[in-house]
DNA sequence: AAACCTATGATATGTTATAACAATTTGAAC
DNA sequence: GTTCAAATTGTTATAACATATCATAGGTTT
């Protein structure tokens, strides 16, 4: 992780965040962005939902959790990592201004996910041609189909 | 699409390709690539099994479709998109030599999927950043999540 | 309190994908 | 051509991920 926020300062953030935004973090909200912030890792939906309820008592149906992370990631509060099919808190969320955007690699044998800042100048190439082909990224925030050093290791036995 | 080559002798070369590999096309795997080439667009799974079903005649189990997409991806002829989770026929089949690797844009609304060439030395920037990072690109082949022109333009409203 | 909006619950179902085992087809060896 | 082994396909079940729909609860506003 580039950057070390406790959870209660990172959440503070997240609350003053929705406040400006006339939205509120409702109790079962911060107990989901909670339990990926404590987790320090990508969750799919359901191990989400297993943290919640075994580390923070928080029992949740899973329809409620996809509802909330929707909500979440409206807030920019949190990523859905579409490849790994999981959610991670957005890192900078208790940073005060934007950083350059981070790149996600997925490993594509374990779902390991990490996260990388890639240069802007390239970026920024590859913005171009995504344009120039009459298409806009959706994100500047990408998802690349890797393998982690572990799993590249397993290939070649 | 960049070239345009007839069903008929696009599955002369995969077949070809298989005989080179020692491994078979046989009937059902040239009705589902047929089905790919054909619809001229990337399609699910269920949506290839109805394809072939409507279109060409051949009723297919579920999991067929899923071991014989497995199977055509493994050959090249069939590339599996994770984020649109579609598959489409590899572009260049019938072309004898390789060209640059195409990437995929993929419209996050509506599931429009294009194919792009991005330079050379843009990817391989990209390529350099993941390795420094201590991972591989499992693929040379990227999918990007976009907006297409359409539904660009639906999102202002 | 009534009307209202937002959030959540409950239930059902849809979609994508894989596991496990059985049946069939194919090709090769004899 | 019979036999055998391997490859292919069928069948059934189930897992994992996700959304639709309608009901209910809980505050706000009037």
């Amino acid at each position: 992780m580039p950057e070390n926020h406790s959870t209660a300062s990172v959440l503070q953030h997240a609350e003053q965040h929705c406040n400006h935004r006339g939205t509120r973090l409702t109790e079962k909200r911060r107990q989901v962005l909670t339990g990926l912030i404590q987790s320090r890792k990508a969750l799919s939906a359901y191990e989400l939902i297993d943290y919640c309820r075994d580390e923070l008592g928080q029992q949740l149906p899973a329809m409620s959790v996809y509802r909330i992370l929707d909500f979440l990631e409206g807030e920019d509060l949190v990523h859905r990592l579409h490849l790994a099919k999981k959610y991670v808190a957005c890192s900078h969320i208790a940073c005060d201004h934007a950083h350059q955007v981070p790149q996600f690699l997925i490993c594509s044998k374990c779902n390991a996910v990490d996260e990388i800042i890639i240069k802007r100048s390239v970026i920024q190439s590859l913005k171009n041609s995504v344009v120039e082909a009459g298409y806009h990224l959706a994100s500047p925030q990408f998802e690349f189909d890797c393998y982690c050093n572990d799993c590249k290791d397993d290939l070649e036995s």
